[in-house]
DNA sequence: ACTTGGCACTCGGGAACACAGAGTGCTAGA
DNA sequence: TCTAGCACTCTGTGTTCCCGAGTGCCAAGT
């Protein structure tokens, strides 16, 4: 059906139209990449591709423009992710190991592979669920308030005030704090529940009130960030790109973290470091626009996943290129510190 | 020079181009208002007027439009500050009320105010500045490691790892933590650095060293956060708007955080809870784009700054009346918290 | 059986043109 | 000082026309 020659036409035409975004033609076809078939034998091999539905003209005696289903093979057959240069690579390496803290790492990341990719990019802060206790800290911040601090492995920080019951001694509240933390340091996260069930039965009848109120909290904080904070970065980028989809759908989008997410599209759990790639009519929300993504995370433990959205015209292999490294580099960071 | 009149058309002209978007003829505008004057007055007046300045045509033969400078004189003079509806304040009360900690609440504000003024809504995080040191905790993370976690009274929590020079015991850590709280507990944190000066020469010799370096990366994060982060929610709006200026200028100025915060302009020092308006060219970067702003804070104590921008072309009323109101609102809240 | 050159056909986009309508400035009269 | 009338000047739109790129198909060549 497909001969390899009609492969040859349909990545030629991809990459042509990428890079000119113009519909191209059998004549240009032929002199451009060399075929050495004259354009009548092309034209042949375009209406093939057409009839199978990897190409389709705009209107008639235009030229032809790749369909979804075109890019799809594209990407799976006929193209390889094109590494960064050294240059870049370094660049990225230098600039990513400035990061002080983890909000720093993401501020990073995502606007490094915005400038990379000349995309919107979109980074998912890493997941809690997988993260283990490093310390909890309680804080009397009056008779009847306290601070509770969660600090994870991974750097993060969560806060919350909570505000107790009735009044607790500093000192209790003290020892309440060398329990949790004997109890809970170095766990993960969603062993916290389990750990902490029967806490307030240990203690001092009198503190369980006190107790029940923090614990409730400490189990609200977990969950309430469960779904991850997304953020994004380059909608510079989309003022000049052109979606079938309009603008304002897509900064919506962007802004609207659950669908965000649905884009970003689960770690597959088989393969979580693979490269995920959904084109145009494939994407859940936003037809019209392409996604290339990626789990990022240390070794085996992947914690959120990364990539960037643009046209439906964009150039997968430098795109995969670069989402590939960045995720490389910030999980290696990740897993540094 | 300008009569009565003459001020009262001027008015008619911005509101009617504001709500219609295109520009206004004399005939229209004697019908529409009750000038109660004909559209050959009308046209005498807004030759009078076109002459100061205060309006302008797009090419002869079309209907007039406001300048800048006109803008100026209907924001000074000629409008007074929509204030919210009922159900808007409602509705902006119970939204913010429910934020758990100071991320949400800033998240939450420049959503709200995205929403309601149909603009891109842009806010400063609370400056650490005026802030006050509410607890320093030091958390050891292994043999040489330790992480410093700063908590001030806007329920900001500042972290950061501070590799040791040498191996430090827990105890000695604990004491050094005893002796940073009693001494910066409550204290502004632009006094810090003074009050930290002679802290290694009252500690024992054999901690100094590991003194410094935690007093340094103390130091460090104090004045990092200095120039202070600034988020912005609605560039979804921006879609419809145009902009004599690029969309793309617009959408590369609010993901550059130093001229966002020139753009938000200071707060003056007199009167910082005023209603800041910059039109058009008065801008220092964005020219052809409008930026509403004020301070916000708990009382006297102004902490940073929120606004909206977008065209020059905006219902100036009321968006000054939802940001004056999205302001007290928020103010009002970390007052409380 | 595949490739190639030739040829008629289609259609989008740009140039040239005319025209209606909105809006203006100006002048004369109330 | 305001108003009515009038001639003028534009922009935007609709029409027409034509060029050129590109196609599909057919017949001839390898």
């Amino acid at each position: 059906m497909l001969d390899e020659r009609k492969l040859a036409v349909l990545r030629a035409i991809v990459e042509d139209y990428v890079s000119t975004n113009e519909p191209v033609g059998s004549k240009a076809l032929a002199e451009r990449h060399n075929l050495k078939v004259s354009p009548a034998t092309v034209r042949n091999d375009m209406a093939a591709l057409e009839e199978e539905g990897y190409i389709t003209q705009p209107h008639t005696s235009a030229g032809r423009v790749p369909t979804d289903k075109g890019y799809r093979l594209f990407v799976d057959r006929l193209s390889q992710v094109k590494p960064l240069s050294g240059a870049e690579r370094r660049a990225i390496e230098t600039f990513l190991a400035g990061a002080v803290d983890l909000d720093d790492v993401v501020t990073r990341t995502v606007r490094l592979l915005a400038q990379l990719t000349r995309q919107v990019a979109v980074v998912q802060y890493p997941t809690l669920t997988r993260s283990t206790v490093r310390h909890v800290e309680l804080v009397p911040l009056s008779e009847r308030r306290v601070m509770l601090v969660l600090i994870t492995n991974t750097g993060r920080v969560e806060q919350r005030v909570v505000e107790l019951p009735e009044v607790v001694e500093d000192t209790r509240i003290a020892h309440l704090r060398a329990v949790l933390n004997a109890c809970l340091d170095g766990c993960g996260l969603s062993a916290v529940p389990d750990l902490v069930a029967d806490l307030p039965e240990r203690l001092p009848a009198e503190d369980r009130p006190a107790v029940a109120t923090i614990l409730s909290v400490l189990l609200e904080t977990l969950v309430e960030r469960h779904d991850e904070k997304i953020v994004f970065a380059g909608a510079a980028n989309l003022a000049g790109a052109d979606f079938t989809v309009g603008l304002r759908d897509v900064l919506e989008a962007l802004e609207e973290q659950v669908v965000l997410m649905r884009l970003l599209g689960e770690t597959s759990s088989d393969t979580p470091s693979a490269l995920t790639v959904r084109i145009g009519s494939e994407n859940p929300y936003l037809h019209g626009t392409s996604i290339v993504a990626t789990g990022y995370g240390s070794g085996d433990n992947q914690l959120a996943r990364l990539g960037v959205l643009g046209p439906t015209r964009m150039d997968y292999p430098v795109t995969m290129g670069a989402v590939r490294a960045v995720a490389r580099y910030v999980s290696q960071i990740l897993a540094a510190s």
